[in-house]
Order: structure tokens, then C-alpha cells, then sequence
DNA sequence: AAGTCGGGGTG
DNA sequence: CACCCAGACTT
């Protein structure tokens, strides 16, 4: 049953006006460069693109196909030099996955068909479809959270709806062109980041605004949930010109190397010195360290589903003492390993 | 359906 | 400060 039926004159109408505006307003993204266009750098830059804004991405995609410009070469990559190229970007299982896929594709070609390309870890619904109507103009609905804020507005969607997802898919598989897909879905990825934007979208120079139901009408939002925030220590622990680092074993940051962490938790704001004690004191005994700390000041870092205040502890030590799971590394051998922006903070202020 | 996964830019 | 970003995956 369907909710929504969209008629020929909206469909041919709604095509028109946005590939013409395309035509003249496209941005130019290095992962669009019409000669080199490939499987491998299309999937590449979608997945360096996921929860991430366009103008972060290029760079790190320029520094990706400088270091791996074909699929061939990037088959040899190791896990450790693709989580080091990706330090920074966040969500670093997205590295890991195309570890795991590109492993994969070394095996065994697949062919580029939305439903092929499904099969690959990190490529899920929105990534196979775009993929596939980029290179193979599929007609299958491309839908990520651009073109969700554009239907949306368009056709007065409440997000909060029970079945805003399934009313969204109907639309969008309507709307979708049998030919152009690859091009009409670019076009509203481009409308949507330059004129349907999330605050102060341009209505006035939308060439689809005679099309739209809610004239730049502010979108209901889910209400927002309180952020936690939560504390750890990480213990800076020093042998002459040797740092002891571990490799997170955590979903969190994963296989990127860190200072030692205590358990992360949330604290009332007064509690937080005698946490600091606490961890601290526990830490060392466990470790069976008899030697005094300095406290060297904190960091405060922001994961998307909390925040997390690191309180700062630095040991010198007058020995090597043998510790499972760590490892003691230089300086210099450390700036080589994959790490995450916390660490780079907590390395800054250590200094 | 909800939670887990980063991090920086913007209003 | 809150909100957002070319989502995927697990529970």
C-alpha cells in the first residue's frame, strides 16, 4: 500500500531542475575527476565521507591515492598503514573494514552491483547504492542524510514518524531517474550541501522551492539526549627515552596506540580529585610501582556518544619494569604508530 | 529500535 | 555550549 504517489509532471519536473542546476553549480571533488573515476577511489572517498564534512575529507583522500593511487596497491597495505594515513579522521573501524574488504577483493572480483557490493564490510546500504549508480547508473534509491533532509523538507516529513524511514524510501525510490542515476544523485548531494542546508538552507535561489511543501521550515529534530561526560587518567610513564604504550584492545579506538587508561567513569565534578587519587593508587599498586607521580594537568576529548576528561599523570621510573601487554617505545618510534587526536593532545601537553 | 563508533567546524 | 556531517554494524 502505497502511501505516496508521486505523478510524471512532479518526476520530470523535479529531474529537470535539478540537473540543470547541477550543471552549472557542481562542485569539483578530486574523487570526480571524470578520467580516473573508478570503483576504488569512489569507495575510498564514500567511506572517508561517512559522518564526515566534505572539506575534511579531501585532504585525507589526496594523501590516500598519493600513497595508494590503484586498487592493485592498495592491496599491499597493512593494517597499521592504513589506521596510521587515517589518524585523525575518526571512526577508525571504517580503516579497518577496508583492511578487511580490500583483502577480500584481492581474492576474489567482485562485480559493482548494489547488492554485490553489500557483501563487503563498511559498505552497507547507502555506500552500495551510491557506488553502483555512480560507475553503473543502477537505478536504486540513494539515500543518505543529505537527500533525507531534502525529501524531508520537500514532502513535510516528520523525523520523529514511526515511518519516516519507510516513507522516505518510497519517495526516494520513486524519484529515482532509470537513467542519470549516478549523476542525478551527485546533483543532490551538491543542492543538498549548497542550498537545502540543515540551518539557514537558500530557499530563495532553490530551484526546486516550487516543488517544496515547507519552505525552509525548521526540521523537527529528535529531542537530544544529555552527553555524559566521563573521566579517566592516563598514566605518562617514563624509562629514560622510553614512553610505555599499549595497543587499545577496546571497540573504542581500536588497535591504536595509547597511553596507559584508566577505567573510564563518570564523576561529579567534586569527586574528581579523589577519583584522581584513587585510579592512581590502584594503577600503581597493580603494577606495583613504588615510585611518586606528577600531576601534569588534562585534556578534555569529545566521542560522538560522550566526553571524556583525561586527567594527566606522569611516572618516571628508575628501571625498565616488565609490563604484560605494554611495550616501551622512543619517542620517535612512537610518532610512527597509528594514534587518535586524544593522544596527540595528551602528547602535547606531556612535552 | 537503540546504542556504539571521532572529531572538528559552525552558529 | 549544541548541532551536524555522502552511515555501518551490533545487540
Amino acid at each position: 500500500m502505497k502511501e505516496y504517489h508521486i505523478d510524471n509532471k512532479f518526476k520530470s519536473s523535479w529531474k529537470k531542475k535539478i540537473l540543470s542546476w547541477y550543471f552549472v553549480n557542481k562542485r569539483d571533488l578530486p574523487w570526480r575527476n571524470k578520467e580516473n573515476q573508478n570503483f576504488y577511489r569512489i569507495w575510498i572517498s564514500e567511506v572517508m565521507l561517512q559522518q564526515t564534512k566534505v572539506t575534511t575529507v579531501i585532504p585525507f583522500f589526496k594523501k590516500f591515492i598519493k600513497k595508494w593511487p590503484t586498487l592493485d596497491d592498495f592491496f599491499n597495505a597493512k593494517l597499521e598503514e592504513i589506521l596510521k594515513l587515517w589518524e585523525g579522521l575518526g571512526y577508525y573501524k571504517r580503516a579497518q573494514n577496508l583492511f578487511r574488504a580490500k583483502e577480500l577483493l584481492r581474492k576474489k572480483k567482485i562485480n559493482i552491483s548494489s547488492h554485490s557490493l553489500k557483501k563487503l564490510p563498511g559498505i552497507g546500504e547507502y555506500i552500495s547504492c551510491s557506488i553502483s549508480a555512480i560507475l553503473k547508473d543502477e537505478a536504486c534509491a540513494v539515500i543518505d542524510g543529505n537527500i533525507r533532509r531534502i525529501l524531508s523538507r520537500v514532502f513535510d516529513l516528520n523525523m520523529n514518524n514511526k515511518k519516516f524511514n519507510s516513507q522516505i524510501k518510497e519517495i526516494a525510490t520513486q524519484l529515482t531517474p532509470k537513467n542519470n542515476n549516478g549523476t542525478y544523485c551527485q546533483s543532490l548531494m551538491d543542492l543538498a550541501n549548497l542550498i537545502c542546508r540543515p540551518k539557514n538552507p537558500k530557499c530563495i535561489i532553490c530551484p526546486i522551492s516550487f516543488l517544496c511543501k515547507s519552505n525552509g521550515k525548521e526540521i523537527k529534530k529528535k529531542k537530544k539526549q544529555q552527553i555524559p561526560i566521563k573521566l579517566t587518567v592516563a598514566f605518562v610513564v617514563r624509562f629514560e627515552n622510553y614512553f610505555l604504550i599499549e595497543k587499545t584492545k577496546e571497540n573504542l579506538l581500536q588497535n591504536l596506540f595509547t597511553f596507559p587508561l584508566s577505567e573510564f567513569r563518570k564523576v561529579e565534578e567534586k569527586d574528581s580529585k579523589d577519583f584522581l587519587i584513587k585510579s592512581v593508587s590502584s594503577w600503581m599498586n597493580k603494577y606495583d610501582i613504588k615510585t611518586t607521580y606528577a600531576y601534569v594537568g588534562e585534556v578534555t576529548h569529545k566521542f560522538s556518544h560522550f566526553h571524556l576528561k583525561v586527567l594527566i599523570v606522569k611516572i618516571i621510573l628508575p628501571c625498565k619494569l616488565y609490563f604484560n601487554n605494554f611495550e616501551w617505545l622512543t619517542l620517535k618510534k612512537l610518532n610512527q604508530k597509528p594514534v587518535s587526536s586524544m593522544m596527540m593532545k595528551i602528547k602535547n601537553k606531556v612535552k
